[in-house]
DNA sequence: CCTCTACTAGACATATGTGTACAATACCAA
DNA sequence: TTGGTATTGTACACATATGTCTAGTAGAGG
């Protein structure tokens, strides 16, 4: 039995009725209708013909649609902003640590998830109150990444030039879409690194970040 | 009367019968709407109720809803790629008048449009044949920078990465959709040269590029 | 075993979308 | 003025979406 198929068993064995999807499921599978298809695409009709089940029961869990897109936002904004925050407030020895910190979320799915943000982005196009909660973090994001740099030293408009540099070129980065796998992406981390800081990293530096993205990759899913 | 009024005059003077929306009407407000709200939203029956039409009208124009779509692409790939590889293709006394070049494909929409850019990357994530398209139109254009950062001595390697950073940096900039006054973008005009070339910018390179901003501002439309 | 409860199915009402068939209309030219 | 042609309107058929109401049903606990 799969994990995820346990995990399915342990949340109906504490339910009592006659459940074929939880509520677990509908969200599930809606945040990755999201992701990879749109809010559009996010119909209550569909997710129910996917799960096997009456679009009837949706409305047991959800109020209606709206509300469902609701609660997809509530998770966007508790996941993919707060690793990124962390990480650039962490302790580092050094700028080009601070930076490697930083970067641990763009090699880790976990850590911030790339196609949810930019169908979030897309959902902003359309929707001001999106738009509004998406500003709101791009601007947490960057003044983190700033203040990072700022405790190593930066002036508060170096630091906040080099801050945007990093966070738009790698937004940029992922909305190209471009799937290169992992090893090809590692071979330009000293590059980055050097334009990003200024300063030129360490073979350590280098080594060390090699091995948490080989650490990373293994224990995936 | 206003231009576009006038020119509206003029196409219908060429037509012969009972026109209240030209073939072009169509399509201006389609890629608009392509442009402001996703492909999602480009539908026959809005289109009719915008432009206050019936629908049929459409199919008199147009094969189907696909088929309108598919000159919508067209029109992006005849325009969005075009120029930014002109311009990297245009000889350049030094590598900042080249990088110059290309920033002027960033500061005036009538050769770069973002909006439309990034409403056919949210079109690729559901349709592998936009996709395919976009795929070559991005790399059509980080190629031609490359190649303008080797005509001016940088190695392949160092001038692929260069192009590279230009290009996604731009990219994620518009992804944020940050409406900053020209005026605030051009304060930073000196640093981005630095960063992509690694050489310094004479005061004569900003003070020329600030005109050219000027002067295509102030005919606009 | 029986009942309560948490969930599910199916029918209904309504809205919005695509595409087709054919009649109606307005303008130009003969 | 008369007719042809290019465009448009109306009506129809069908698909897909949301949301509501009501009658079920499966399984845990008494």
């Amino acid at each position: 039995m799969s994990m995820a198929a346990l995990e399915t068993t342990i949340q109906r064995a504490g339910a009592t009725g006659n459940i074929k999807a939880t509520r677990e499921d509908w969200l599930k599978l809606a945040l990755e209708t999201l992701i990879s298809d749109g809010v559009e695409r996010v119909r209550v009709l569909t997710l129910g013909q996917k799960l096997d089940v009456s679009r009837s029961s949706f409305y047991w869990y959800f109020k209606s649609r709206q509300d469902l897109l609701e609660q997809l936002l509530d998770y966007w904004r508790q996941t993919n902003t707060r690793f990124i925050v962390e990480r650039a407030r962490r302790p580092s020895a050094t700028v080009i640590r601070g930076v490697m910190s930083i970067f641990e979320c763009w090699v880790d799915e976990r850590l911030f998830d790339p196609r949810l943000d930019f169908a979030i982005r897309a959902w902003a196009r359309r929707s001001p109150a999106i738009r509004r909660a998406l500003d709101e973090a791009d601007e947490e994001r960057v003044n983190a990444i700033r203040d990072m740099f700022m405790r190593h030293g930066y002036g508060e408009e170096d630091a906040f030039v080099r801050a945007r540099i990093l966070y738009f070129m790698q937004i940029g980065y992922y909305s190209l879409e471009l799937n290169e796998p992992m090893s090809s992406r590692l071979t330009h981390v000293a590059s980055y690194l050097r334009s990003f800081t200024g300063q030129e990293p360490s073979a350590k530096d280098i080594e060390d970040f090699s091995r948490y993205v080989e650490k990373t990759l293994s224990r995936k899913r």
